[in-house]
DNA sequence: TATCCGTGGAT
DNA sequence: TATCCAAGGAT
């Protein structure tokens, strides 16, 4: 194993070839202040880096748009409801992030002015900000010189250093290796550029050395095995686990409604609106038993839905609303009309839609 | 350190 | 179709 240990005079070659290729091929992004302008907004540096863990900008572009045009600020964002800020997060996944991001607005709020601190030690105290996001908003809404590594920082760093250490015993490495080419100017520029770059030319396969920057300064091309590069270990065999959601229909004031729960704050889709269930979870089938003795009527079908570390394959009975209503899991009537609002994730639209369908088929 | 936690796009 | 992967954090 090479020790990494850049050179002064090529690291601060490498940030200026890096920042030079970024003026000339920076992306416009809702969320981004073009290089050599002042910093945008620290909230909405905070708000997309949130949006952004472990997710493709495309994904994130909507989600941005109608968070700020809701809630412009923290102060906003803090006084917000819970259950509007879990409904307008369906969809985007890892839902402890939209928990986590209404935490850290009102402690923004309650002890900070209403102002993010200006430093990553101080950012990292607050919730749903680790190692990674506290740099990143330090560099890019502070200009402090920080660390940022990503996913795709690992990867421009591993091949430019040749690291062949596999992930993630690399990591501390990697991260040397970072604050070692991270520059006290521009080092917000600076983390944009890399990431855009790993998001880009130095992607996962088939990776554009041609006409990367860093091709001069790059020791895994030099070697031939930049594509192979940063080395991984072999993850785990996803699970197929089976569940029952139930769909509850009675005639409503303003047409048919169903019942929908609330799930519990930790764990799967936590604090986020849902079907009932039959308490299918990563390890463990459901049980297949209803909530309340009915006629229940087993649709045909079924909804595969894969999550991190395990997939699933939900099935649906449907039922009208019981005569005695006090056998319900709490929760509440939901009109079909606009179920659009109700902030479903992925898993139970889904189950929705297949239920729906039923209906119409009767 | 390892596991849990969504979703959709690319290949 | 199956697999991999993304601007990670919390526990």
């Amino acid at each position: 194993m090479v020790a990494v240990q850049p050179r002064t005079q090529y690291s601060g070659d490498i940030a200026k070839l890096l920042l030079a290729h970024y003026d000339r091929h920076v992306r416009a992004l809702p969320w981004r202040s073009p290089p050599g302008t002042p910093p945008p907004d620290p909230y909405r540096v905070w708000l997309s880096e949130v949006m952004l863990q472990q997710t493709t900008v495309a994904a994130v572009f909507g989600y941005f748009e109608k968070f700020t045009k809701l809630w412009p600020d923290f102060a906003a964002l803090a006084a917000a409801d819970d259950a509007d800020v879990m409904a307008a997060w369906a969809g985007l996944g890892y839902y402890s992030r939209a928990r986590n991001l209404l935490k850290c607005a009102r402690a923004v709020v309650a002890e900070h002015g209403g102002q993010l601190p200006k430093t990553s030690v101080e950012l990292g105290k607050l919730p749903g900000i680790g190692p990674y996001t506290a740099a990143a908003i330090g560099a890019i809404a502070f200009g402090e010189r920080a660390a940022v590594v990503d996913a795709n920082v690992e990867r421009v760093v591993a091949r430019l250093f040749a690291v062949e250490t596999p992930l993630p015993a690399a990591k501390p490495e990697i991260r040397a290796a970072v604050e070692a080419i991270t520059p006290a100017d521009r080092p917000g520029d600076f983390a944009q550029a890399m990431m855009d770059l790993g998001a880009s030319l130095c992607s996962v396969r088939a990776p554009q050395c041609l006409l990367c920057p860093l091709q001069s300064h790059c020791a895994a091309h030099a070697a031939g095995i930049a594509e192979q590069l940063p080395q991984k270990l072999a993850k785990k065999a996803k699970p197929q686990r089976v569940g029952m959601a139930w769909w509850i229909e009675r005639e409503g004031a303003d047409g048919r409604e169903i019942w929908l729960v609330r799930r519990p704050p930790h764990g799967m889709l936590g604090g986020m609106r849902a079907l009932p269930d039959d308490g299918w979870k990563a390890r463990e089938d459901g049980d297949s038993k209803p909530p309340f003795p009915a006629d229940w009527r087993y649709l045909d079908g079924e909804v595969a839905h894969v999550f991190t570390h395990f997939s699933l394959s939900l099935r649906l009975a449907v039922t009208a609303a019981p005569v005695d209503e006090s056998c319900l899991p709490d929760g509440e009537w939901w009109s079909l009309k606009r179920l659009d609002s109700a902030g479903l994730p992925t898993l139970f639209s889904k189950a929705a839609k297949l239920a729906i369908r039923a209906r119409h088929q009767d």
